[in-house]
DNA sequence: AAACGGCGGAACGCAACCGTTACGTCGTAG
DNA sequence: CTACGACGTAACGGTTGCGTTCCGCCGTTT
């Protein structure tokens, strides 16, 4: 009954509601004026805003990301450091994302919802990347795959989401051989 | 002429709200009442919101952390991430960082601010620590500063200010050995 | 003793947004 | 052709916050 271009028109105006002003400042009133709208339309799909944003991003977050099997474990770390790396510098992403995460920090649905899509990735990575360069015989037995996430996609988030600087050229390379030997180090 | 310890008590006021609703939401008005003050007595310290918060932020953000030297690389390193680690579960500091961190997004002038602050303690960091362990021959000469200050806390913000995991007994010994390697591969 | 000035409190007009309702339009299904 | 229902528009009363103003209180300075 709900016409769908009317709510595809609705997501796209959360999402870039959301970038700009941030959760905390997000009025139904700007995304039914952005989406050219009337607020009956929004409260006929969500009955507020909390209920409207977590369905809208709970969608995008839990889409899978493709992972990737080059064939050996720096292939794999490379490749992922680039879709991560390329995720993480989109206009839209790189605003919303810490913005969520810090408002996770005070409102425990929004956190839970944030925090199942962040395991279902760390661990879709943690057993496929990990374990195949395990089974490969490129890392050790013992390898944490907690810790080897952590090192993996912590200082590319720090880099990218909060200190907010640039990647060069090589650093992505860099970075690789950096990380490849840390793992190896602690099995 | 101003009373100090007013001026103490919205500094205070405006540190507990900013970790309760986050900048987008901090009103003047939540501010006076938690403070047990009069609007007046805000505004006659600060034109508006965001001058208020900037003042007050910049102040603790810019103290200086004492950088370690306990003799070996490993020994600063791991007392460094204590150090870090424990800032980042103060229940203040873990709600205001992520928070300011996504409003600097959207807000040049609170960018300005934290990347000020964030570049000192870069570069504090990447010096001293870095530059005594090369001095000393624990890390090779051509080591990467910026790439080092990454491995380092980028996944300790990761796991503490983002995936909001504990860290366990073991975790920062682990991990030093870790980054250990990490960066004796980079040079 | 008098003047000064910071203080809390209260109210101002204005704006934004909440969630709800009534209304008239229009496309579609029966 | 008719009935239904989603749509946009407009308005509702209520709440919150802005930044400003005026008041009376009270401690300090002179």
């Amino acid at each position: 009954m709900l016409r769908g271009d009317i709510t595809v028109a609705i997501r796209n105006a959360v999402m870039s509601e959301l970038a700009e002003v941030g959760y905390g400042r997000l009025s139904i009133e700007a995304v039914a004026r952005r989406a050219g709208v009337g607020k009956t339309a929004i409260y006929r799909r969500w009955s507020n805003k909390l209920e409207m944003v977590m369905e809208i991003i709970s969608d995008v977050a839990e889409r899978k990301v493709p992972l990737p099997d080059t064939g050996s474990f720096s292939g794999d770390l490379q490749l992922l450091l680039m879709i991560v790396s390329t995720a993480l510098q989109h206009r839209i992403a790189s605003q919303i994302i810490p913005d969520l995460m810090a408002e996770a920090a005070r409102n425990p649905q929004i956190a839970e919802t944030l925090q199942r899509a962040l395991r279902t990735h760390q661990q879709a990575v943690g057993e496929k990347l990990i374990g195949q360069a395990v089974t490969r015989g490129e890392l050790p037995e013992g390898t944490d795959p907690e810790v080897a996430v952590d090192m993996i996609l912590g200082p590319l988030y720090w880099r990218l989401a909060v200190a907010r600087q640039p990647i060069g050229e090589d650093y992505l390379e860099k970075f690789t051989v950096a990380v490849t030997a840390a793992l190896r180090a602690t099995g």
